[in-house]
DNA sequence: ACGGTGATGTCCGAAAACCGCCAGACCTTC
DNA sequence: GAAGGTCTGGCGGTTTTCGGACATCACCGT
């Protein structure tokens, strides 16, 4: 007899840990292994808003990135130093790997991005691939802004992509 | 820094261990690991002809199918007893799971094995779940046959197919 | 006897749709 | 005029959809 087993494992479909945080913009799922951070995204957001099926409550793996983020929020901390884990494709990554290098507080448009990663037709394909940030804040995809400099769109939402563009000018948090 | 990595792992991109064995009907390819047999395919046939990229070469956990197989073709043995992992969809696994109850020696078409799983309009599916079995000989696709008891089809070859029917029939083995 | 037809699950390729864009052309409005 | 709106076409990667092809078979018409 042979029993029915899972078919192709899908990113989401993982053991992860994961855990849930509070913060001025939010709640935040974060999860997780050894391997390093899979997820960072808005509960409220477009994002996956709720654990997947084979993950496990469990701080343990996570503390070290909700104490940066905490810092984050504090204003202490400018550059996030955690072994990551985003899964997505080749371009996706590409592009998930230029956002660290804007640096905090500024700004740069799509266009310019996709000239970074030597794709400067390929705009629109970064704005998609911004849209599948697997780790939010992290991989600073609210420093990306139409080439006017109007906040286009955003995951977690365009009120949050202000207040976080807000904190890194140092602006009160409202 | 962020490295790419490998997207959704296939069956065949486990670590599994494999080994090639000689026989009546060419050579075949096995692999598995400590769950069962996940492959058993004919080199020269359509199923996976080469090892994986993660398979290494080692007969530690394979001596048993291949005693048995070896039983086999020396008409010494008329029923598995092994381990098995097949991969693939529920659909699939209810008709691989379906052919060991078909006697040694002799045939079935693909219409009644559609009716022996309940699904009596499946007929072709059932055709193309036998095509893709992971597990030749050992869950006996070749004892399929059509509905006017002509061979059909064989991943091995329709000249194993009839080689394997002639086997078990008890004629000299050509 | 022979040929067409419809049913089924899976895979695979092609095609289309979908976007968190952007430049340029063309309007307004002060 | 200049800043600021709106429309349009084209861009590239990803996702979704769709249409065949299959290890078939019973049925129905010629």
């Amino acid at each position: 007899m042979i029993e029915a087993r899972g078919r192709a494992p899908t990113a989401e479909s993982e053991k992860l840990s994961y855990t849930l945080m509070d913060g001025p913009v939010g709640t935040l799922l974060l999860a997780g292994d050894d391997r390093g951070l899979w997820v960072l995204s808005f509960v409220n957001g477009r994002g996956p808003s709720r654990p997947g099926e084979a993950w496990r409550e469990s701080r343990e793996l996570l503390d070290e990135a909700v104490r940066q983020l905490e810092a984050y929020f504090n204003c202490e901390l400018r550059t996030f130093e955690l072994l990551l884990h985003p899964v997505g494709t080749d371009f996706q990554l590409s592009v998930w790997n230029a956002l660290p290098s804007i640096p905090y507080g500024t700004t740069l448009s799509y266009g310019e991005l996709a000239l970074r990663i030597g794709k400067p037709a390929a705009v629109r394909a970064v704005g998609a691939a911004n849209g599948a940030n697997p780790l939010a804040i992290i991989l600073p995809c609210h420093r990306v802004v139409g080439s006017t400099g109007k906040l286009v769109g955003y995951g977690g939402g365009l009120p949050n992509k202000t207040r976080l563009l807000a904190l890194e000018r140092g602006d009160l948090f409202p």
